[in-house]
DNA sequence: TATAACATGTAACTAGTTACATGATTGG
DNA sequence: CCAATCATGTAACTAGTTACATGTTATA
């Protein structure tokens, strides 16, 4: 839910909607992502529950900007789902093995030319993890060294991304041998 | 999309929407879900598209049977989409790490437990990988050897849940150990 | 005698996406 | 001069979830 996300931003300083969209693309993104249209939406309806409050600054040449503090209804909303636990295993959609499922009457050549340039992007993916996003995490640790807990924590979802990223390298390779052996 | 899914199904022989929630279970279940009244909804309207027909099986002392095929038009939205490339990265939602991300305030403690208790849940899902859902592909394969093809992709699939649960367990590990260093 | 399996569906709701609408400022 | 950045928002739509509604038969 986007909610949590926002206030737990929201929870480290007051922001506009468009600097959470930002800040999640910077950061949160590779697990959570929203659209810019629903981060507005969404803090409006926010407000109305009181979770945050905003108020407007005035600008030349640009529209106002609203920025959005949380309330201490708001911490404790977000509290509250910090506190419950995760006790079952996710289940995600994913539509690549959703086709590969299916895929049984397609080219052969056709699948094998997918998967790899697939491993190409993998590649870059596991690259991306260990030098930008490790970067963005270390540089906000030295700008705000109050914020060392929090770097640790953010660097452990920084490590998942990379380490699933190796594995579908991995699974990619074993796969793309299947297929040639089998196909 | 879980229109393809069932096309999917479908193309293998004629179901009702009963029949296409237990096949998702026992198969995709582990990367694409849908609920019993999604099921019947989606089918409806795939018929209005002419996706599919169904026809009326009556039966006594229990709601008649509402049977679908694949039409022509149907087998050609289901190739056409097999055959449009993944030329991206998925990203997928998880509050887990959405969670942790922002978990700085919580008890250690708590944090701690909770990904314990994870990670045993996380290793019972690598032993269903490699139990039962093998147990299933296999026993599918035995009874319809003309789906041996079919069986090498299904097999793909059940390996990438199966990796992707020791990946989490691996990664919960080190995490769990970080935590204890650092927190 | 209770519960799982069989079997279908609708209504209301939530979350998220896409498309539309506007317009100045800054940097290359 | 063109693209990116700054900055906000609404409307329409799509996909999926939750809750409601019904009722028999087989199994433990």
């Amino acid at each position: 839910m986007l909610k949590f996300a926002l206030l737990g931003f929201l929870n480290y300083k007051p922001m506009t909607g468009y600097d959470l969209k930002q800040a999640m693309e910077k950061s949160t993104a590779n697990f959570w992502q929203a659209k810019q249209s629903q981060i507005y939406t969404t803090l409006k309806d926010m407000e109305k529950k009181e979770l945050v409050v905003s108020y407007s600054e005035i600008q030349e040449g640009r529209p106002d900007k609203r920025v959005y503090s949380i309330t201490d209804a708001g911490k404790n909303d977000l509290e509250k789902w910090l506190l419950e636990p995760v006790t079952a295993v996710e289940r995600h959609k994913n539509t690549l093995l959703l086709k590969l499922f299916f895929s049984s009457g397609v080219d052969r050549e056709f699948l094998l030319s997918q998967l790899r340039q697939l491993m190409v992007l993998y590649q870059r993916e596991v690259e991306r993890f260990s030098t930008e996003t490790r970067s963005i995490i270390e540089e906000t640790a030295r700008n705000n060294p109050e914020l060392r807990l929090d770097s640790i924590l953010w660097d452990a979802t920084r490590r998942l991304g990379e380490m699933h990223k190796e594995m579908y390298v991995a699974w990619l390779e074993e796969t793309i041998a299947m297929i040639e052996k089998h196909f």
